[in-house]
DNA sequence: AGCACGCCGACT
DNA sequence: GTCGGCGTGCTC
């Protein structure tokens, strides 16, 4: 008898066996649907064997195995198990997380085998003069024209309203679907198209990274804004793809980066490309999926989530903006998709480029320390640097969180017919409504936060709960009916520039503003086509969008993040700021950036204004030494929540006194209560474990783990993150 | 996570 | 006398 050791969705740090008559080792990594207690669950295989662990009595058959599945490789797995294990997280469940919604249930449906094509009718329409209006059936002619066909998932691409105008051009007898040809190989004939000139560091860095294709090699391409990362990713994805071999792109945020995904379709035009991101459907998410394991697509562009997707013929790992906290997940299995993937990398003997112009202190540490290779684009491709100056501000005297010196730049530009982007990294009107009589701040009754008020949507709204109330109109505690509005928001900043700028138009951007779908797309080909004077948003407008009209930037308020609580507050302000300054003067001109604070003398704010990433990372390193905070010690947060915070702090004092019978050499704080103590209604602490060895720390986690899940966990839930971010 | 089993309060 | 509260424990 042969039997599978099976990985399930459930919270348990073990595998189940079943018996599986006609099982080889070529399961490995298939699907299985496996009786668990009453109900029946999809697993995956992680090993095959011939004897069972437990007593042949419990064992029970598989109930089937899906063979016509795709399947995870032994890579995958090794991937997966890694992950699974410096991350503290049950093996089985990270399994099941890496597979698409729709294979983690039923059976999932067929892939699409549907083709679609021009007939020779839409051959002549294609090739002739420009037959239809619709901008969307223009776009989807000209995909099909280059092609011999599209697949469902290409149609798809081609527009987000393109399955609707293929059916238009089916009905009109310009394309005719098909059953798929046997071999899905068209996406291996990879063109490319002209490349830009590079400069000579960037030709330099590209030289480096092919270097050390099939083999592995880590690279930091440190990269002021503006001077042509992208270029070397795409240069070394060419040669990847030369070599057949795939290409996997990890961003930030997939929906906030549409540049990129624009970029790679135009440089490598016919190649399928496959991507993977939160915003999909579930269906969307099963077809790239499938068609990134099966080889069909050669360039997976993707959020976190697509470092766990399988890559038969992966040759290349690049990792954009690989300081942006996005790339770790904060809940549940809390990987790091940039660490992972170099992980990926060591394990498949492949290179892996991080990218940023601001990297994370980790990475910098390891580039310093030899571990990585430093890569340096010091200088912007067609540009000069931003200027960057401080206007020193005494908050309380401003008028509406805006500076004169500021306003009179703002004026200057719109008489240049130039645009202007004011940064606030704060939405609605004000952070907090208040009553002057008796101190009454607008506090949400679920978290320890504060309401903020909407004026628009005459509202207070919690950002952490999504909790809304009407304004009230007198004060709750005293019944004074004079509240007032403290502080800025984005829709205050638009609301004063409104009144100081009748004729200007504004355009407010942030998650309030762009939550509808098309939202943003359309705003920015609003700013493109400068039907737009001064633009003010949050860090929304930080990520990778060039706005070549832009002139200025100024920025308010950033000063809250300057003296924080949490010990990377400051490096992330950098890098915040640092991107904002980045969008400022990317054509020909120079830009200006000018920043609002009440501490111009503070380090942070004289090495932006110099320009000196290096100078302000050995400032923080040097510190972060002193301190013995990471890079130098590695660090794991064991968090707990409960309906009251002593339950939760009582489980962290017992899970303290465990850890301190375990270890010796790890560091064991104190519990506290997380820095937004309430949330939804859950009282949240936490506890922070530090060591100096990573090797050592993982050994006490795990142990610790183990500890902690025999005995009620009921008084509070818990959970570890390795490597936390936020503290 | 589900879903059982299990031992104590207010209802037909 | 039962319906049901959620505390503890197991699932190959």
């Amino acid at each position: 008898m042969t039997y599978v050791r099976v990985g399930l969705d459930v919270p348990v740090n073990q595998l189940f066996d079943y018996s599986a008559p006609d099982a080889t080792i070529e399961d490995v990594g298939r699907r299985v649907v496996v009786p668990f207690g009453k109900r029946s669950a999809i697993g995956v295989i992680v090993e095959v064997d011939a004897k069972p662990a437990v007593e042949a009595a419990r064992v029970k058959p598989v109930l089937a195995l899906l063979r016509d599945e795709p399947r995870f490789s032994s890579d995958d797995l090794r991937l997966l198990k890694f992950a699974a294990q410096y991350y503290q997280y049950p093996l089985g469940r990270a399994l099941v997380a890496a597979l698409p919604t729709r294979l983690r249930h039923e059976a999932a449906p067929p892939p699409s085998q549907r083709v679609y094509a021009l007939t020779a009718a839409g051959h002549a329409a294609a090739n002739g003069p420009p037959s239809v209006r619709a901008p969307v059936r223009l776009r989807l002619l000209t995909a099909l024209r280059g092609r011999p066909y599209l697949t469902a998932l290409e149609v798809n691409q081609v527009a987000p309203s393109a399955r609707a105008a293929l059916n238009a051009l089916i009905a009109c007898g310009w394309v005719e679907a098909r059953n798929a040809p046997e071999s899905a190989a068209q996406g291996l004939a990879t063109s490319v198209s002209a490349a830009p000139v590079l400069t000579s560091s960037q030709a330099a860095a590209l030289e480096a990274i092919s270097a050390k294709l099939g083999r592995y090699g880590a690279f930091l391409l440190h990269g002021v804004t503006g001077s042509g990362k992208t270029e070397v990713y795409l240069g070394a994805a060419a040669r990847a793809l030369q070599h057949g071999r795939q290409v996997l792109i990890l961003v930030p945020e997939i929906a906030l980066t549409p540049q990129l995904e624009a970029l790679v379709q135009a440089r490598f035009p016919g190649t399928v490309l496959a991507r993977l991101h939160s915003g999909l459907g579930e269906r969307e998410r099963l077809e790239n999926w499938r068609t990134a394991q099966s080889g069909a697509a050669r360039i997976v562009l993707g959020t976190r989530l697509a470092i766990f997707v399988p890559l038969p013929q992966l040759g290349l790992i690049v990792v954009d903006e690989e300081h942006d906290t996005s790339f770790k997940q904060t809940e549940g299995f809390c990987y790091c998709a940039r660490d992972l993937a170099v992980v990926r990398a060591s394990q498949r003997a492949l290179p892996v480029v991080l990218g940023s112009a601001t990297p994370a202190l980790e990475t910098y540490h390891n580039a310093q320390t030899g571990r990585y290779t430093l890569l340096e684009l010091p200088q912007r491709v067609n540009a000069r640097p931003p200027a960057i100056a401080l206007i020193p501000v005494n908050r309380a005297a401003l008028d509406e969180g805006l500076a004169p010196p500021l306003l009179a730049a703002v004026a200057a530009r719109l008489e240049q017919r130039e645009q202007t982007l004011i940064f606030i990294n704060r939405r609605g009107y004000a952070p907090v409504i208040m009553c002057h009589a008796c101190g009454w701040l607008s506090g949400c009754h679920r978290c320890s936060a504060q309401l903020v008020l909407h004026l628009a949507a005459r509202e207070l709204r919690c950002h952490h709960c999504g909790h809304c109330t009407g304004v009230p109109e007198a004060c709750p505690a005293c019944g004074n009916p004079a509240l007032a509005p403290v502080g800025q928001g984005t829709q205050r900043i638009e609301a004063a520039l409104a009144r100081h700028f009748p004729q200007a138009r504004i355009l407010r951007i942030d998650r309030d503003t762009t939550r509808r779908r098309q939202a943003w797309a359309g705003m920015r080909r609003r700013i493109q086509a400068r039907e737009v004077d001064v633009l003010v948003g949050t860090q929304m407008l930080a990520k990778g969008h060039d706005f070549p009209h832009l002139g200025l930037v100024g920025i308010l308020n950033a000063d809250g993040l300057l003296y924080s609580a949490d010990f990377r507050a400051s490096e992330r302000l950098f890098a915040l700021l640092t991107q904002v300054a980045g969008r400022a003067g990317r054509a020909n001109a120079p830009g200006e950036v000018l920043i609002q604070t009440e501490f111009p003398a503070h380090p942070l704010y004289t090495a932006l204004c110099s320009g000196s990433f290096a100078q302000f990372a050995h400032t923080l390193l040097t510190e972060r030494r002193a301190a013995r905070f990471p890079p130098y010690t590695h660090q794991a947060l064991l968090r707990a929540q409960a309906t009251r915070l002593e339950a939760a702090l009582a489980f962290l004092e017992s899970a303290k006194r465990i850890g301190l019978e375990l270890s010796k050499s790890v560091e064991l704080y104190d519990p506290v209560p997380a820095a937004i103590a309430r949330l939804a209604g859950r009282e949240r602490a936490q506890l922070l474990v530090q060591c100096a060895s990573r090797r050592v720390l993982q050994a006490f986690l795990e142990a610790w783990r183990a500890r902690l899940a025999v005995g009620r966990a009921s008084v509070a839930r818990w959970a570890l993150d390795v490597d936390p971010i936020e503290l």
